[in-house]
DNA sequence: GCCAACGTTGGC
DNA sequence: GCCAACGTTGGC
């Protein structure tokens, strides 16, 4: 599969883009959606970028982008008991969900809401704006890429 | 294999 | 707080 862009959610109270920037870089685990393990264990590359969108009740936008430094693996949180999302069901002989590595590259200096990318006619069909799209990992076509990054004004993290 | 019940997500 | 959209579970 040749995608090269992705869309991750995460609800700030849970994980913020600000903890990835602290972080430097993060074990995206946890995803326990099939459709969404699929992506990260077949598709999502090292290299590949990502926008980074905070989920939730308040501040719904995309704050940033990353990069994956390490492709799909299997996700060992879930045979922790300790961890926020234990599956029995999963074990390291037969991993069922799997995760990638990231790392914050750029901020957008304002937050894109989604009341903005919903209102921009250049964006028909992107997964995200989709009722009822509840996808944590979703693919971003390029032209989607480019398009949103030209709506905002992006700047390294340090 | 069907489908109703239930749980979760996530926008409003 | 509400509810629509889905995914998962479990009885049959």
């Amino acid at each position: 599969m040749t995608q090269r862009y992705w869309l991750f959610k995460s609800e700030p109270e849970a994980y913020s883009f600000d903890d990835l920037v602290n972080d430097k870089v993060a074990e995206w685990d946890g995803v326990r959606n099939y459709q969404a393990r699929n992506l990260l264990r077949d598709d999502i590359q090292k290299g590949d970028c990502v926008f980074f969108y905070h989920s939730g009740t308040k501040n719904m936008a995309l704050i940033g982008t990353a990069m994956v430094v390490r492709s799909g693996y299997p996700d060992h949180t879930a045979w922790d008991p300790n961890s926020d999302h234990p599956d029995p069901k999963s074990n390291p002989g037969n991993p069922i969900w799997y995760m990638v590595d990231i790392k914050p590259l750029e901020r957008f200096t304002t937050p894109l809401t989604l009341a903005v990318l919903k209102a921009n006619p250049q964006l028909p069909g992107m997964a995200l704006l989709q009722r009822g799209s509840r996808l944590s990992v979703q693919p971003v076509s390029p032209n989607e890429w480019k398009v949103i990054r030209e709506m905002g004004d992006l700047e390294p993290v340090k």
